[in-house]
RNA sequence: GGGCGGAUAGUUCAGCGGAAGAACACCUGCCUUACACGCAGGGGGUCACAGGUUCGAACCCUGUUUCGCCCACCA
């Protein structure tokens, strides 16, 4: 073994994650393996493991939920790939419709322009310059995060090829009749200027007035009852009213068939019942506005009513709205509400606090707009996407998210899939503007597929950017193409990603994997909780709590990182990140690199065997702890309980490893206990070592591959880099059950003689001469007898003394403790200082030393020898050679109470 | 209105049927030749409340209180 014992003292990852990750791409080790190729050969037979990424947005950057669910995907990945699987980790970026064309359109403002004065070819080519400039931000970012992505497999959303699949599926569905052009009540962000779906609505309560309205009888029998009353939050819609609703079953159902005067218009209007009105709520009556709100919108259409539309897609006020045509929706609140005061309609205003809809994307208040968009009609698609779960097909981690899946799924209602932007997919169709006719088609068509006429005209509108990721499973494999990969590697085997894409995202992949390639996307959905600040709030720009994780990398390094938000993991909790919390796991890198430090300085080149007979309990402890490591940590991983994992190894290495073993191991490296100890606590550190590089490296990759590399099991030691190091397994061999308890028996008496020197006040030169134990328990005192070093070395005592009755002891100056297997006494009269022993040592040797060199020279003295009897300088020859041991074993005692 | 999750040490959280744990923070000693990014020791908890199941409950069941989140056609 080659090993590189020149380790800075502390861990620093500046250039070594830089330079390990340039070595794996340089050698390819993150592509996957094109199966049956001539130059990939057959597939693994342990089988394949895929992942697709979930697409950042082109214009963003990474954030600490990328880096969560990044790192989540990586351990995975680099697990797998150790352990034989073909991994494919495919990456790529979304092109992200309308929140790229506002950054771009934010971008261009500056120049004065806007996008319809640079028109629509003009302001794509600007898209596109935008994404080709900064569109690999996010990418560089993931590389130094460590994601052991395919980069040679990375795609875009737009790329030819998955532009080609959404031409595809969308041609499929409307000939299925799975897809629709239709005149419906949408969502209408009239900042955007688009719609927008059902999902892209954003709830929240606002504060807002709550108008009670008179509507007179309008056919003269309503002598006594002057007219009903209507609630309303929005007087500006009275002008599209065209009747008013009361429940069937209440009071105010009398009325039904009669007929009021809407104010402001005057039109008449009649009174009919329906469900949908709560009798409780307001006055029970509520006026019908079919083109300006999604519930009377249904209303209208069980009734047959008319769409008056008053309200333009620019959110103002059109050409119905008789004198108030030209106001913004705002300044015609206030008129008409000022109005219908003057009328004497205006019964009351209350002051409400309400719920109103908001763009995701802007912020903007949603309005409920009558216009023509294209769906998916969904339920068909859903009602398989159900199934599937039920099946098994689809596991879910953790489990409750299925619920939440099921109940959306079971309840779904048509996609609005066309927005009114330009960056994204046009759809693929084109309307005759002879016959009215629609061709849809994957090319784009010469003719009318109906009457041939060539006077036809693409659709203005592009695609739900959500529409193109719902295929990404697949169409990032080549669909509809055949390729060998999409073979392989569909189904991918897991999907990572957050909740608040479940809807959006996750259960759009079902229905179109289903769908489209006849099997599920995935077999198992893994549902990680949110990132947010240390008080919980949610992290962002304009709150200025954000942890940008490229900062956090800078400063403690990508291992850190990495494993701070893998221990921070949890299930079904969001996780609470702070700057302090990742510092904690930054000491953990240096605790790792500073134990591995250790035990370069104390092996050496030659790799030694494990040889049983020479091992001692504390050897024994470690491998067995290890095994069960390797073997737990490996369950956790494959259960995705990643933070139980890391949290584990954790405490594995510094409470085990660093805290226990290696202290006990100290005498014997040191070659206190001979040559065997030496070689046998060699080859146990040697083993622990390399399985724990092995098993944290999904974790760590940067500080492992160094280490590794540094214990010479790399390339430089004709090894394989530890990317594609074999994953370890348990070895059945280094199973020591006995092991656990007799640790056990050790460390709690370690633990108690501690506590009592502390207690009793004493520094660290202090030697306790002698502690007492008072055990009915054999095996305990067998076992402490037998690691005396250990014990002297772990709490400085320098000897052990086993009695059944320790009564005549306990006068004066005692301390004691009882613990589960012993009564533990220390004498506080009974302490020596380690200096003046050691003087006192040196006394003693001083005098046996004179006295040698007085026997010596008698020795030397002929006269003495030839007139001395036989058997006198006999005895002075055994004196000398007494002294000489004497003198050697106090040496001996010097240098190990020296180095307590 | 429906659904989901949380309530455990000062703080952030593990534990989810068998003697209350970690990390920060706090207190006391220590620069002991792997590590002060460290070592050893310490204080601190009716595990939200009330019932129940069990030999045994922080953990299971039933309520209650309370804080989040998601969905839904309260105009």
């Amino acid at each position: 073994m080659k090993r590189n014992r020149d380790l800075e003292k502390s861990y620093s990852p500046e250039g070594i994650e830089q330079k390990w990750y340039d070595d794996w791409i340089s050698k390819d080790l993150f592509v996957a393996k094109t199966v049956n190729s001539p130059q990939d050969g057959a597939p693994s037979p342990k089988g394949h493991f895929s992942i697709v990424i979930p697409p950042p947005n082109v214009t963003g950057s990474l954030h600490m939920g990328h880096a969560f669910n990044n790192t989540f995907q990586d351990i995975l990945c680099r697990t797998r790939r150790m352990q034989g699987y073909d991994v494919l980790w495919l990456p790529g970026t979304d092109h992200a419709g309308i929140a790229t064309q506002n950054v771009v359109e934010r971008d261009i403002e500056k120049g004065g322009a806007t996008r319809h004065s640079l028109g629509r070819e003009k302001f794509v080519q600007k898209v596109w310059e935008w994404k080709e400039l900064y569109g690999n931000r996010i990418i560089k970012q993931m590389k130094r995060l460590g994601n052991s992505c395919d980069w040679s497999r990375e795609r875009f959303t737009l790329d030819d090829g998955l532009s080609k699949a959404v031409r595809e599926v969308f041609v499929r569905l409307y000939k299925k009749d799975l897809i629709y052009k239709g005149k419906y009540i949408i969502n209408w962000c009239s900042r955007c200027h688009t719609a927008i779906s059902d999902l892209e609505v954003e709830y929240e309560d606002v504060n807002g007035k709550f108008y009670y309205v008179k509507y007179p009888f309008a056919d003269g029998e309503g002598a006594k009852d002057d007219g009903i009353i209507i609630t309303t939050t929005r007087p500006e819609t009275i002008l599209g009213d065209v009747a008013v609703a009361v429940h069937p079953r209440s009071e105010n159902s009398r009325f039904v068939g009669r007929k009021v005067r809407v104010p402001l218009t005057g039109r008449i209007v009649p009174i009919i019942e329906d469900n949908m009105v709560d009798p409780e709520f307001g006055t029970g009556y509520v006026k019908i506005t079919p083109a300006h709100d999604a519930v009377d919108y249904l209303v209208g259409k069980r009734h047959d009513l008319e769409q008056l539309q008053v309200i333009d897609s620019k959110g103002i006020m059109n050409e119905n709205a008789l004198s108030y045509q030209g106001l913004t929706i705002e300044e015609a609140r206030k008129k008409t509400s000022e109005d219908i005061s003057k009328l004497g309609l205006m019964v009351k205003v209350e002051e409400i606090i309400h719920s109103l809809g908001h763009c995701q994307r802007c912020r903007t208040t949603v309005e409920p707009f009558l216009s023509e968009q294209w769906f998916v009609r969904t339920k068909p698609l859903a009602d398989r996407g159900v199934k599937v779960v039920k099946d098994g097909l689809i596991k879910w981690f953790p489990e409750q998210w299925e619920k939440t899946y099921f109940q959306w799924m079971e309840n779904v209602r048509d996609w609005c899939i066309s927005r009114q932007i330009w960056w994204g997919h046009r759809i693929p169709a084109w309307t005759c503007q002879d016959c009215g006719h629609i061709t849809v088609y994957e090319n784009d068509p010469a003719e009318c597929e109906k009457c041939g006429s060539i006077n036809i005209v693409q659709d203005e509108d592009v695609l739900d950017t959500w529409f193109s990721s719902a295929l990404w499973p697949f169409s990032t494999m080549g669909w509809p193409e055949k390729n060998p990969d999409l073979e392989y590697y569909y189904p991918t085997s897991l999907m990572v990603t957050g909740f608040d894409i479940i809807f959006f995202w996750v259960s759009r992949m079902i229905m179109m994997g289903l769908e489209f390639m006849d099997e599920v996307p995935f077999k198992d959905v893994y549902i990680h909780s949110l990132i947010r600040d240390e008080k919980g709030h949610k992290m962002s720009k304009s709150s200025g709590n954000v942890i940008d994780p490229l900062d956090m990398i800078d400063k403690y390094g990508a291992d850190g990182l990495r494993m701070a938000l893998a221990a921070l993991s949890t299930q079904g909790r969001d996780i609470l990140l702070s700057s302090s919390k990742i510092e904690t796991f930054r000491f953990f890198m240096n605790k790792l690199w500073n134990a591995a430090r250790f035990a370069l300085m104390n092996l050496d080149d030659e790799k030694k065997e494990i040889i049983f007979s020479d091992l001692r309990l504390h050897d024994r402890w470690i491998l067995d702890r290890t095994q069960d490591v390797i073997e737990s940590t490996t369950k956790l991983i494959d259960e995705y309980n990643i933070g139980e994992a890391a949290r584990s190894l954790y405490d594995f290495v510094w409470g085990d490893i660093c805290d226990w073993y290696i202290e006990m191991a100290k005498p014997s490296l040191h070659g206190d206990e001979g040559d065997k100890r030496r070689n046998a606590s060699q080859a146990v550190l040697e083993h622990v070592f390399h399985s724990v590089l092995l098993l944290l490296h999904p974790f760590t990759p940067f500080v492992t591959e160094e280490l590794w590399d540094a214990f010479g099991y790399g390339e430089k030691g004709c090894g394989k880099p530890i990317v594609i190091s074999e994953w370890p397994v348990r070895d059945e061999c280094f199973r020591f059950e006995s092991s656990k308890n007799e640790m056990i028996f050790l460390q709690e008496t370690v633990r108690v003689i501690r506590n009592l020197r502390a207690e009793a006040g004493l520094t660290p030169q202090q030697l306790v001469n002698s502690v007492y134990i008072q055990t009915e328990n054999k095996e305990y005192s067998d076992i402490l007898a037998s690691n005396k070093s250990q014990l002297a070395m772990l709490c400085k005592v320098k000897d052990i003394e086993f009695m059944s009755d320790a009564g005549e002891k306990k006068t004066g100056g005692c301390l004691s403790e009882v613990t589960a297997f012993a009564e533990i006494y220390l004498f506080v009269g009974d302490i020596l200082d380690i200096d003046s022993e050691i003087k006192r040592l040196e006394k003693d040797m001083e005098a046996l030393q004179k006295n040698l060199s007085v026997n010596l020279s008698k020795l030397g003295n002929e006269s003495f020898i030839s007139r001395a009897p036989a058997e006198v300088v006999e005895q002075e020859r055994q004196r000398s050679i007494e002294a000489q041991a004497q003198i050697e074993r106090i040496k001996n005692n010097m240098e190990s109470i020296r180095r307590l």
